[in-house]
DNA sequence: GCCGTTTTCGGCCCGACTGTTTTCAGTCG
């Protein structure tokens, strides 16, 4: 898939056109372009072979014929003639904080700056000094940018990033004079990585919350506390920004520092439409203001449905919002069961007891164990004879459960040639077999497509799991013709992985949307190796509801009976 | 560069903060 190639061009072009100077929406027209292709829940190159381009938004002209070009060549002219005109590191040192494409510009035509050293150089020497509209603490604000732009602040994990904050929530809330707080941001609309943590909190004393806020046992360095915001560094580096509001300005402050960017963009231009005004105090009609309380107020006052943080990324949800026609998408409620664990079997740390009782503790129904399959050696995969034995342990231990019945599964290995690590006969046995791939996970697209659909095809394999193996921080998602892939898993009833592990949530949210889409059941599945691990489900739940699914999308918020049901259908068409 | 219940031309979201100004430019979210 080139959706990411594509628009990582596309904002380069962004950023060479700001720094040139060229009219900001012209500038903006890239940058959505962009976004557009990153959130399309479509293969950029399927869309483009039927002639759709021109019909996606903020397609036009231009920017079709770029794509098309790109495709067919590998290259795209326009960008390939921006980036000799602006060379050296100009465009990179858009990324340092405080610096912008006017101090850029100056530093490039005043003093010669075109590399990081000769911007090392001018702050040095003080030269950058000398410039119209600089002076010693703007100098400084870059040099600390600079810095920061050096030691290269990597995203957080949703994982790392969501407890720390609810620990902050959960500290403020008992600090006197609190009325609401809440993680805000992105992190509230659970985006797979954070760049800040935001908080939002209101009170009648909103410099006393601040202050409360900067003694907090977890704080480890202040950076700022002024009225209504601090910003504090924590001992494992995270940042945490603090915004604090009157409790009457709740509603409107919580949508606006929620956002996403786009999201809120589009309902200041639909306010703008009906002749009011929005922003972080609410939503006003002339000088009347007209909702800020609620979060419903401020949607249903635009005549919108209120929809959760999760879908604001105008992916369409204004649209359907308008129309009162959101989906109620899956939560953590409806889920019955889990269908990918580890135990001491394989390479995982608890018992199947031990994980079948952690289970049934969260109110599941169900679990499918996925022990690793021979082949996986540093897994300590199981070969056919323990297969049999950890069988009859499950027969055991549900002969003494009640209310719950535990699935025996595999985590079967895809090879390099697309066959599965057990052969048919052992694959029988097991209730559920979910087959993925450990190895060989650079191979190229053409051959991990064919790879991992003839796996699809194999009549045993009921489940793919972590379909594109990405990990965040370690490895990108191997390269696959996603759409055939997913085409083959509709047309064999085999269900898709999200993991919910936060250091994989893969399938992805725009992936998960584009399986829906093509028909394909899904399943949300922690991949734990241990009790703790099942926690992680919340994780794979919020990629769900960021690609809007429904409960009856996902496989395991089925009951048992259904999910057997469904394994036996899908056994049935397949031969 | 895109787009059309204001429009095929003239629009295109909003406010805070900071520093260097003496009314505003640049950057950020």
């Amino acid at each position: 898939m080139k959706n990411r190639e594509i628009a990582h061009i596309f904002e380069s072009i962004a950023d060479i056109l700001e720094l040139q100077g060229e009219n900001l929406f012209r500038v903006n027209a890239y940058r959505n372009a962009a976004r557009i292709l990153q959130d399309l829940a479509r293969d950029v190159e399927h869309v483009a072979a039927e002639g759709k381009l021109a019909e996606l938004p903020g397609f036009g002209k231009s920017i079709v014929e770029h794509v098309e070009e790109y495709l067919k060549t590998g290259r795209m002219a326009r960008y390939q003639e921006l980036r000799r005109e602006m060379p050296g590191d100009l465009v990179d040192m858009l990324a340092i904080p405080g610096v912008g494409p006017r101090t850029i510009v100056l530093m490039k035509e005043k003093l010669g700056v075109t590399t990081f050293e000769d911007l090392k150089r001018v702050i040095n020497d003080r030269s950058l000094d000398a410039l119209p509209g600089m002076g010693e603490k703007k100098v400084d604000h870059i040099r600390r940018g600079y810095q920061l732009y050096l030691s290269a602040r990597e995203r957080m994990t949703l994982g790392v990033a969501l407890p720390a904050a609810e620990e902050i929530v959960e500290r403020l809330q008992k600090v006197k004079g609190v009325k609401h707080v809440s993680v805000a941001g992105s992190l509230r609309r659970m985006k797979e990585t954070i760049g800040d943590i935001d908080i939002l909190a209101s009170g009648t004393d909103p410099a006393k919350i601040v202050q409360e806020f900067t003694r907090l046992p977890q704080v480890a360095e202040v950076l700022a506390a002024g009225d209504t915001r601090g910003s504090v560094r924590v001992e494992d580096g995270l940042q945490i920004d603090l915004r604090v509001v009157t409790p009457g300005e709740w509603g409107a402050a919580l949508q606006y520092f929620t956002g996403g960017k786009a999201h809120n963009i589009k309902l200041r231009e639909l306010a703008g439409r009906k002749g009011m005004k929005i922003n972080e105090y609410g939503l006003q009609k002339g000088a009347r203001r007209v909702a800020a309380k609620t979060e419903e107020d401020i949607y249903h006052k635009l005549g919108l449905d209120c929809m959760p943080p999760e879908m604001r990324e105008d992916r369409g949800e204004i649209e359907a919002a308008a129309r009162h026609d959101l989906p109620r998408i899956v939560q953590l409620a409806d889920i019955r069961g889990d269908l990918q664990m580890h135990s001491t079997w394989s390479d995982g740390g608890d018992s199947i007891e031990a994980m079948a009782i952690a289970a049934r503790k969260l109110g599941y129904e169900y679990i499918l164990i996925t022990d690793h399959s021979q082949s996986l050696k540093v897994a300590q995969g199981l070969v056919p004879a323990d297969v049999k034995k950890a069988r009859a342990e499950i027969d055991r231990l549900n002969a003494k459960l009640k209310d719950f019945r535990v699935l025996a599964g595999t985590e079967a290995d895809i090879l390099p040639d697309g066959s599965i690590d057990y052969p048919d006969k052992v694959l029988e046995a097991f209730d559920i077999v979910l087959a993925s791939v450990h190895m060989r996970l650079d191979d190229p697209s053409d051959r991990m497509t064919e790879r991992v659909i003839r796996a699809i095809e194999n009549p045993c394999v009921r489940i793919i799991g972590h379909p594109t193996g990405r990990r965040f921080g370690y490895r990108e998602a191997s390269a696959m013709d996603m759409e055939k892939v997913m085409k083959a898993a509709a047309a064999n009833h085999v269900a898709l992985e999200i993991n919910a592990h936060y250091e994989r949530l893969d399938l992805n949210d725009v992936h998960a949307r584009m399986a829906a889409d093509l028909g394909v059941m899904l399943v949300i599945s922690t991949d734990a190796h241990n009790t703790a691990g099942l926690s992680m489900m919340r994780f794979g739940v919020s990629v769900a509801r960021r690609a809007w699914l429904k409960s009856e999308q996902v496989l395991n918020c089925k009951p048992l009976g259904k999910l057997l049901e469904w394994r036996r259908m899908s056994k049935a068409v397949k031969r």
